[in-house]
RNA sequence: GGGCGGUUAGCUCAGCGGGAGAGCACCACGUUGACAUCGUGGGGGUCACUGGUUCGAUCCCAGUACCGCCCA
């Protein structure tokens, strides 16, 4: 048989499409429950349906591949599920948008029903959009399993959800202060506010007293606000204002009087020490407005316009529009006193980016309180743990601090609410209509016309249930969910954990009283190569699928595994990615020179009773390193796992190895010597490319499958182990030996600038068995000329000496053309020399001290002996070689 | 204001209680029978600062400075 030579210009698109199919055609990325392996499965955090795959997806579904193919290569049966969200709000927005576009209309204008069937054609344009962007990296997900969260499945286990929660009295409907979303028309949840720092006006107003002409001094960022003020606040332990707590003042631009009170809640230092009080418009107002029975007013409508509850004169303004036509009010009526500029945050939609309004609406919350605080025992016993660790103080810190949830959603693409409203406003909760209608009429003992809740469900309420549902759950009976719940491992980012993952674990044990995942893993933010965060307004964005086409989806996920340490982002730039794609290059050149040397030929099993140093060397160097591979995958060090393959390949295989046997079968005599070297050679070639697969996947399977022509994919491969074979420990520390001394001839050769082609002769004199025994691979990779000589057989005078490994080499002066070189020799054996000093002080202020004598362990002492010696024996031989 | 993380070579970053590592960049030499998407060799660091613990600290602890993130 005679394999194939890889070409040097690899189309690695095409290559990885078609890789990609038979993967594919092969059934190879399939769960399957009624397997007795052990499982080993993994959530794919759902990405938006309609959304584009970013970089950040990359890397969050290669560190996912990694794990599902590392996993199927030990034997596990693994189920990698994944799937898409239908994202709520970022869906119908950007439909909305292409209607505006299009056919200058808006959802109102094509009513509802039209308009969520656009949005369902819309989704099935571009849902396969990001999947499809998904299969480019590579990534082995059992797609048969593929769901998306408007599923009938996935809505059935969100229905029964709400019905139970609703039932246990967890989700309920309030009247409470929401952050409404003005431009998307509906509220949100603290989590998708995002608190803004800005510069902005601190306006300073009068307030006079009722039957007085003393005025109180308000400073306020919100002086439309006004018209809703309930009462001015001050701290009860203020002196300058304990006189008025009780009093009444004018409400400016208005006729009405309210009362001033006490609350500890008032800052004495900030402003002028007294606060407005608008319930309705405030989250701290509103608080205080609770305590002190305040009336709830409410002066803007939906839109943020004012209503009718403020003069005539206002109704109808924009909230922020109002503003400039209050204050010149407030001047007019000697009502304002002055502004200052100051810094303040002021609260944004994240998806809409418009300025949230407290608002006052009926909405549906989840009291999460109790369960989250279960959740955080989970986490404390470790049934869950986050790596890296410190991410669980984070989640810990959210969870005792959290509030109820907002999970209603004012918008049209979602699940709506399974709540139906009797003529009275009596709430029925039920899994369908009919079965709302069998309550109502039990209730009213007569058929009435229900009329469901036109709310959706936040995205995230679906998502939370993802691990479960995906499963099949609530049928706890179903085969999938018996097996792979809980899953092994969650990957994601820390931008979702209180989104995402709490919210999972949330609904996980309260349902199951489980935990849904063993391990969290959180990724990093894969950053510009300065360090900023990617975003198209900047302009800043790399594409992944713009990458994977410049350099192959094998270099981005090499790329980005290398740079996944844990808790350090990622600054990515495609240079990396190009400069790393060279170590693709060079696994497909190790592949041509073993193949060029018939060593895939070779029938030979490895006798365990190897002959040639060289490949016990490399055996064992290969063991070490599928421990530390295997070990870093399993903690999740993708970048320490990557940087041993890289390691071992580079370094160790083709730097060494490969250069040993290249002499070694072009000289060799014996048959079966050369037998070994071959089969040994293919073997570590072929560990290299399993171990390499998780992280690489397409070339390596390309060179196993089309090129070795091996009948299994490596996916279906095993994970090597360690190989165990007799060898004695010298055998291996003589080629540690060998490569020395060869570094230190090069070493040799550079320094006196003698170019690497020419052959320099080196003498030395001392009984070194290593350089006698392997003299003919020191000298053709060292390209010198190594020859042992009597002592006394060398003429000093004619000689440059350089001490090293204990051992001195000669170098005749003639062989050397620059004279300044040959001069300096002496010089630099006492540079040497100075430095050795150093070391040997620093040595001995150790090996002296007897406190390090009695305290430290014994293995770092004798270490240090040992160095201490060496280091002594090595200035005696500088010594002598400067004197003589 | 509270919390978390970072500060190591020119750059990007690993590492870590027992004399500082990689990749890139740089310099020199080189087309050696896998590889110029390469090879060989080299220069380059008070491991932010100040204290403490320790026989020993870049590593652990405390504080400071600067940078970043999260929460309010």
């Amino acid at each position: 048989m005679s394999l194939k030579l890889i070409d040097k210009d690899v189309d690695h698109l095409n290559l990885e499409k078609k890789i990609y199919n038979t993967w594919l055609d092969e059934d190879l990325f399939c769960s399957n429950p009624s397997n007795e392996k052990d499982k080993f499965s993994i959530m794919m955090p759902p990405p938006n349906v309609t959304g584009t795959l970013h970089i950040g997806h990359a890397l969050n579904m290669t560190i996912q591949d990694i794990l599902a193919r590392y996993w199927r290569m030990n034997n596990k049966d693994v189920l990698w599920q994944p799937g898409t969200d239908h994202a709520g709000i970022a869906t119908q927005k950007i439909v909305e948008t292409n209607l505006k576009n299009e056919t200058n209309l808006n959802k109102i204008d094509i009513g509802k029903e039209e308009f969520i069937k656009q949005i369902w054609i819309w989704k099935k344009k571009s849902g396969d959009k990001i999947t499809n962007q998904i299969k480019r990296l590579g990534a082995s997900p059992d797609w048969s399993r593929q769901r998306f969260t408007l599923d009938e499945e996935m809505t059935k286990a969100v229905t029964y959800t709400f019905v139970e929660l609703f039932k246990k009295g967890l989700i309920y409907r309030d009247k409470r202060l929401v952050n409404w979303d003005i431009g998307l028309q509906t509220a949100v949840s603290d989590l998708e506010v995002e608190q803004i720092e800005k510069e902005g006006d601190f306006f300073y107003i009068k307030y006079y007293l009722e039957d007085s002409l003393e005025y109180l001094e308000v400073a306020t960022t919100r002086p439309e606000t006004l018209f809703g003020d309930q009462c001015l606040a001050v701290n009860p332990k203020d002196s300058r204002y304990k006189k008025f707590i009780g009093k009444r003042v004018y409400l400016p631009l208005t006729n009405e009087t309210i009362p001033i009170i006490s609350d500890d809640f008032v800052d004495i230092e900030k402003g002028s020490g007294v606060l407005k009080i608008t319930p309705a418009h405030d989250f701290n107002d509103y608080k205080i407005g609770k305590k002190n029975n305040l009336n709830l007013k409410i002066v803007f409508d939906k839109l943020g316009k004012f209503n009718a509850n403020v003069p005539s004169k206002y109704q109808g303004m924009d909230r922020i529009e109002s503003r400039s036509i209050i204050i010149s009010d407030l001047k007019k009526n000697g009502n304002f006193l002055k502004i200052e500029k100051i810094k303040h945050t002021v609260p944004y939609g994240d998806r809409s980016s418009s300025i949230i309004e407290p608002y006052l609406t009926d909405q549906w919350f989840m009291s999460v309180h109790t369960i989250a605080k279960e959740v955080i025992q989970f986490v404390k016993k470790n049934e869950t743990k986050f790596y890296p660790a410190s991410w669980s103080k984070i989640f810990f810190l959210w969870l005792e601090n959290i509030e109820p949830w907002c999970i209603s959603r004012q918008i049209w693409w979602g699940h709506r609410m399974p709540i139906w409203y009797g003529p009275d406003g009596k709430v029925f909760c039920a899994h369908t209509e009919k079965e709302a209608k069998e309550l109502a009429k039990k209730f009213y003992k007569e058929t009435k016309i229900l009329t469901q809740e036109t709310d959706v469900l936040d995205t995230w309420f679906s998502s939370a249930l993802w691990p479960m549902s995906t499963l099949g759950w609530p049928n706890d009976k179903d085969i999938f969910f018996k097996k792979y719940f809980p899953t092994s491992v969650l990957v994601t980012g820390f931008d979702i954990i209180f989104f995402w993952v709490a919210r999972m674990m949330i609904q996980s044990v309260n349902f199951t009283n489980k935990t849904p995942f063993k391990d969290v893993y959180i990724h990093a933010l894969v950053r510009d190569k300065d360090g900023n965060k990617m975003s198209k307004s900047k302009g800043n964005v790399i594409d992944p699928i713009d990458i994977i086409n410049k350099f192959g989806a094998d270099s981005l996920r090499y790329t980005l595994s290398l740079m996944a340490a844990q808790g350090r982002d990622i600054k990515l730039s495609e240079e990396n990615v190009k400069v790393n794609r060279n170590f693709i290059t060079k696994i497909r050149n190790a592949y041509n020179f073993l193949c060029k040397n018939q060593c895939f030929d070779s029938k030979a099993v490895i006798n365990y009773e190897l002959k040639k140093n060289e490949n016990i060397w490399i055996l064992k160097a290969l063991n070490d390193h599928i421990l530390s591979i295997s070990d870093n995958i399993e903690n999740y060090k993708f970048n320490e796992a990557t940087k041993d393959i890289y390691k071992f390949t580079k370094n160790i295989f083709c730097d060494w190895y490969l250069e040993f046997i290249k002499i070694s079968l072009n000289n060799e005599t014996d048959l079966s010597i050369k037998q070994e070297i071959k089969a040994c050679a293919s073997k570590v070639f072929q560990y290299i490319l399993k171990l390499a697969h998780p992280f690489i996947p397409f070339i390596t399977d390309d060179i196993y499958v089309n090129y070795l022509k091996n009948k299994k994919f490596l996916i279906q491969d095993e994970w090597p182990s360690t190989i165990s074979f007799k060898f004695l420990i010298e055998s291996n520390n003589e080629i540690e030996n060998i490569i020395k001394i060869i570094t230190i001839c090069r070493n040799i050769k550079a320094s006196l600038k003698i170019e690497p082609k020419k052959i320099l002769e080196v003498f030395y004199t001392s009984d070194d068995l290593t350089i006698e025994n392997n003299n003919f691979l020191i000298n053709k990779l060292g390209r010198i000329n190594i020859k042992k000589v009597k002592n006394s057989a060398l003429r000093f005078e004619n000689l440059l000496k350089f001490v090293n490994n204990n051992i001195v080499f000669y170098v005749n002066k003639m062989q050397i053309d620059n004279e300044s070189l040959v001069s300096k020799n002496t010089s630099i054996l006492k540079e040497q020399l100075l430095n050795l000093e150093k070391d040997i002080a620093i040595l001995k202020s150790k090996v002296e001290n007897d406190d390090f004598l009695k305290k430290a362990p014994k293995l770092v002492i004798d270490k240090f002996v040992k160095k201490m010696k060496y280091k002594l024996s090595l200035k005696n031989k500088i010594l002598s070689q400067i004197k003589s």
